[in-house]
DNA sequence: GCCCAGGACATGC
DNA sequence: GCATGTCATGGG
């Protein structure tokens, strides 16, 4: 029966073209296996910032519009959502990490660590929501960036059901003014959100998909609030360019104090790593911020 | 009270 | 081009 099962599944993945191990009925998506698909890992990573435990291993998430919730299994995990396509984009379903995970070992550098996060991938998410989520983030925490968000959302989105409130529309966003930013708690980034969505209105009528990955970010830094950091986070994350190595304050030190690298502005740093890992660049990056952020404070590296 | 957080920006040299 | 000061806010 088993091998039954299994066969059929890989006619499935040949037949989508999909390398996730899955099968998906109405509004329900089950993955086998753990290695491939881990919420702690792709959540807990700071690369999107909508989602609260439900309990100790389950996950609920609003991206967009969309209400996802994730629930560990015996042999893996089930994700409900009403559109399950959507689901599929978030997580980059159609990316085949068993190959990515393989090149990495053979960097002497980073061979190990992927280990403490199998199952990290990297998240679509709507490019004007990563926008203003990255430029609330800059010189701030993950806790309080989730809190800042959630309170734009609440106060500004449109609400989805009785406790869930879409990501602020690109004409709700325009509508408010620096004190409702302060209000939230925003702080000095305050000015920059009220401006965001006049400026972001420029990317609009751009083929993004045509323009390089230094095209794309000299475009991004035009946007009030936006430096190289964030803007390489928005490529990252929102565009999926993987030519790109986000270097923030623990990235800076993973540079100086394990790559014992030379260069001295994170601009430079940045573009010494890309140089050196290529494509792998923003996988390499999020498995370490894992690493450093997550995994070696909840003293699992020895 | 100080230090820190997925930094950006203006100023001065 | 590079270095420095400043910008809110909450948690440790």
């Amino acid at each position: 029966m088993v091998k039954y099962k299994i066969s059929l599944i890989n006619f499935a993945k040949i037949l989508w073209g999909i390398m996730l191990n899955y099968t998906e009925s109405v509004g329900k998506i089950e993955i086998f296996g753990k290695d491939e698909f881990n919420p702690k890992h792709i959540l807990e990573c700071g690369q999107f910032f909508r989602y609260k435990k439900i309990n100790d291993i389950d996950y609920e998430i609003v991206a967009s519009n969309n209400i996802i919730k994730i629930v560990e299994t015996k042999s893996g995990f089930t994700i409900f959502a009403k559109d399950s396509q959507f689901v599929k984009n978030l997580f980059n379903f159609d990316t085949d990490y068993a190959e990515i995970k393989k090149e990495i070992a053979d960097i002497k550098e980073v061979k190990d660590i992927v280990k403490v996060a199998e199952g990290l991938r990297i998240m679509h998410t709507d490019p004007f929501e990563t926008v203003c989520s990255f430029i609330i983030s800059q010189n701030n925490n993950i806790k309080r960036i989730k809190l800042i968000i959630e309170k734009l959302c609440k106060e500004a989105g449109t609400k989805i059901d009785s406790d869930h409130f879409a990501f602020p529309t690109i004409e709700q966003m325009g509508k408010l003014d620096v004190e409702f930013f302060r209000s939230i708690g925003a702080g000095y980034r305050a000015k920059y959100l009220a401006e965001v969505s006049s400026s972001f209105k420029n990317l609009l009528s751009v083929d993004t998909e045509k323009l390089s990955t230094e095209e794309l970010r000299y475009r991004l830094l035009k946007i009030l609030g936006v430096g190289r950091k964030v803007a390489d986070c928005i490529l990252l994350f929102a565009y999926n360019r993987m030519d790109v190595f986000p270097v923030d304050v623990w990235m800076e030190r993973v540079y100086l104090e394990n790559f014992l690298g030379k260069a001295k502005t994170r601009e430079k740093m940045s573009a010494d790593l890309v140089k050196r890992f290529g494509q792998l660049s923003g996988y390499i990056q999020q498995y370490l911020f894992y690493y450093k952020t997550v995994a070696e404070r909840e003293g699992r590296i020895q």
